[in-house]
DNA sequence: AGCACGCCGACT
DNA sequence: GTCGGCGTGCTC
């Protein structure tokens, strides 16, 4: 928008400069400002290059700048260019300045993240083809290379330069270089081929009534175009996604983009072919393992609307959508949501954010929601669909539990006779097995049978996980790694480690010995190495080529195989203990989770959960098939204690190299900690990691009632106290480790 | 995030 | 005598 005064003045020496304010893409609070040059029209939005320093940098014009400008109009340096790209809308302006205001990040840190590849708009031309030159010159001498580069041209049809550096068998770089001197000639390619588009017409598989009713409370939301936050809550099995299939339909028949969110991409295989099987082609991916070229193209593909379903992981949040009708949260519990380094937010949370900017409706899904949905429920902010039946009439598993003080493991053993005789039954039966350990290695703890010295992470507080497959000791905080020493490095004594406590490949050992005959897999992030590992195996079980799985957490989700009647749980309690206010949640999320991966087809499933608390409110739970009565028992607990979400919660945490400065820093902050109603501030403690990184680390914790702005309270004291730069402070509003 | 400025050790 | 280490602080 022009400055109306300089647009009707005759004189813009007195009547002062247009000045805009500029965001940078930088870790600064607010945005600078700058002369916008006569006849130069850059509006709210618009992406410029602006003098920084002696560079010059990528920004997006934020304001008019007559907001709060307190610098010099002398001091102010010019727009350099205004890039043709769309300006950044309106919505995802205000998105940025929410995230920022509500994480306590910096303004241009939480822009970096909405900006997107710096050549997004570059102008095309980068796809290159290449005809036979019209001349060359006969003087040239041609390697045998080269010739056979001529000889692969199609002179009717240009080539890019990697199919022709293919079919010539040499790279790119000899295309690239005969190009450049003249014995190739370059043309602009051909426009890309056109995005596959969803097809919302096809017809969908028969809704069972629940179903249907929660398709069209969504469908109505979405055609009014109005926010409206979902909740779409329905054990495993029972439906949710041809629901929210159904509201993507709606929203592509409205015109409407949309946006999926998925916890991790590992789920993604699955997901992928029935989204393919209902719209007849793949939803567009977005991830950090997208190549750079592809990232560009889908990223504007979103901004000018060819991109209508876009599925990714957190930073997906952030695409510039051009006209988002309908935001999907899958897996709404999971805390992989929760971004934890950089900008620290729950993808979750701020895309409910994003959608009430947008005006668009919402759906939070999950078998077990998160407390925090269920809370927005009861006050009446979230709608809560219920998905009651097993679609399809297949029957629930049934659950037992495994005392392990009464039916326990032979010594050096983790599987209890219970389960064992379980585990030959289904094998002996031409079933699967699958056994749950959320736990990566050989042993999570190495120590010395003569001296009792313990490995540990040098740089991090930390145990150092055997992992006998690599043959290496890992610190799975900071991944430090090294090989198992011969002697122990406190009483120097030969062969005297002792391997405590089972990891997945200990369990595959013991597996291994008492079923010989069973083909078995591990599953875990470090055995497999990258998606196609991934699903590799996945592919592999689902045609039982495997009869029994072993794995951590990322077996949990999404797939499902019809042979597989039989879950084990390993080590139930293992995520209950330490200081999470979370755990009980967590866990509890965790195992209905795996425990939904058994017998979803015909066949009904069992699991057996080992543990050494059976009375313990999860574990109880789980067997009686209760998620209500744990999530009542979670709540009154939490509210009792003005726990999240019935009361604020924020970690500040420091950390410095040098432990001296780290406690000065901490007992600086302690000084200056507000004693204000409603808020107790709590620490500072070592944090449980006291070390990380090599870093020395103290925790406060901020606890507030739920009216309280947390924010202010935190930023207030910080600001209060004066901290060398030596010592990082970092702030997590709403925080899920506490680590 | 870059990048310069600034103040203390090993080189031609 | 300089070159260069990276601590500190600024960029409209």
């Amino acid at each position: 928008m022009r400055d109306h005064r300089t647009s009707s003045s005759r004189d813009p020496s007195q009547q002062g400069v247009r000045r805009v304010s500029v965001l940078l893409p930088l870790p600064l609070d607010a945005p600078y400002d700058y002369r916008l040059p006569d006849g130069m029209a850059a509006v709210p939005g618009s992406y410029v290059r602006v003098p920084l320093g002696n560079r010059v940098v990528t920004g997006i014009v934020w304001g008019d700048g007559s907001g709060d400008s307190t610098i010099a109009e002398k001091r102010l340096k010019a727009v350099a260019e205004l890039l043709p790209n769309p300006a950044m809308a309106e919505e995802l302006r205000r998105l940025v300045d929410w995230v920022a205001a509500y994480t306590l990040a910096p303004l241009g840190a939480v822009l970096r993240m909405a900006m997107g590849p710096e050549d997004a708009f570059a102008p095309e031309g980068l796809r290159h083809g290449y005809l036979p030159a019209d001349a060359i010159d006969p003087t040239i001498a041609l390697t045998p290379t080269r010739r056979r580069v001529i000889a692969a041209l199609d002179p009717e049809r240009a080539m890019s330069a990697a199919d022709l550096a293919a079919a010539a068998g040499c790279g790119v770089g000899v295309v690239r270089a005969m190009a450049a001197g003249g014995l190739l000639r370059e043309v602009a390619l051909s426009v890309r081929p056109q995005r596959p588009q969803p097809d919302p017409t096809r017809p969908f598989p028969n809704l069972s009534p629940d179903q249907e009713r929660a398709a069209s409370a969504i469908s109505a939301a979405i055609e009014a175009r109005q926010f409206a936050p979902f909740l779409l809550d329905g054990v495993t099995g029972s439906g949710k996604t041809e629901v929210y299939f159904h509201a993507i339909a709606t929203a592509l028949r409205q015109g409407k983009q949309v946006l999926v969110l998925l916890p991790e991409i590992a789920l993604g295989a699955q997901w992928h072919d029935r989204f393919a099987r209902q719209f007849g082609c793949r939803a567009a991916a977005w991830h950090s393992g997208i190549r750079p070229s592809e990232r560009r193209v889908l990223w504007r593909d979103v901004a000018e609307g060819r991109a209508q379903v876009v599925v990714g992981a957190r930073s997906a949040l952030f695409l510039p959508f051009r006209d988002l009708g309908l935001i999907v949260v899958d897996e709404e519990h999971d805390s992989s949501f929760k971004q934890e380094d950089g900008v620290i937010y729950h993808a979750r949370d701020m895309a409910v954010v994003r959608a009430s900017l947008n005006d668009a409706p919402i759906i939070l899904a999950s078998a077990t929601p998160s407390l925090e949905s269920l809370a927005n429920v009861e006050r009446g902010r979230y709608r809560h669909l219920v998905l009651a039946d097993r679609h399809g009439g297949a029957l629930l598993p049934t659950v037992t539990l495994i005392d392990m003080r009464l039916d326990k493991p032979a010594r050096g053993r983790f599987l209890a006779p219970k389960l064992v005789a379980a585990i030959d039954e289904t094998l002996a039966a031409g079933e699967q097995v699958m056994l749950f350990l959320n736990r990566r290695g050989y042993a999570p703890l190495t120590l010395c049978r003569t001296c009792g010295y313990r490995l540990q992470c040098p740089h991090c507080t930390a145990w150092l996980v055997e992992h006998r497959l690599q043959g290496r000791l890992i610190c799975h905080h900071c991944g430090y790694q090294q090989q198992p020493p011969e002697h122990c490095p406190s009483c120097d004594d030969t062969r005297s480690f002792a391997a405590c406590g089972p990891g997945v490949e200990r369990l595959a050992e013991e597996v291994a010995e008492r079923f010989p005959k069973a083909r078995t897999a591990i599953m875990a992030s470090d055995t497999l190495d990258g998606p196609a590992a991934i699903t590799d195996l996945i592919r592999a079980v689902g045609a039982h080529e495997v009869d029994l799985l072993i794995g951590t957490q990322m077996m949990a989700k999404g797939h499902h195989f019809p042979m597989l009647t039989l879950v084990g749980v390993v080590d139930a309690d293992l995520g209950l203990n330490g200081g999470d206010l979370r755990a009980a949640e967590r866990t509890f999320q965790m195992l209905h989770q795996v425990s939904g991966r058994a017998g979803r087809a015909q066949r009904p499933g069992i699991v057996m959960v080992q543990t050494f608390d059976p009375e313990h409110p999860v574990m109880a739970a789980l067997a009686a098939n209760d998620r209500d009565r744990l999530l009542a028992i979670e709540s009154a607990g939490r509210r009792e204690r003005h726990l999240p979400p019935f009361g604020r919660l924020a970690a500040v945490i420091l950390s410095s190299e040098d432990p001296d400065q780290n406690e000065a820093a901490a007992s600086a902050l302690a000084r200056a900690a507000p004693h204000l109603r409603g808020v107790d501030i709590l620490g500072p403690a070592p944090a449980p990691l006291a070390i990380l990184r090599g870093r020395h680390r103290s925790r406060f914790l901020v606890k507030t009632e739920r009216q309280v702005n947390i924010q202010a309270v935190v930023s207030q004291w910080l600001d209060a106290v004066r901290i060398g730069n030596a010592v990082r402070i970092q702030v997590d509003i709403d925080p899920y480790s506490f680590l």
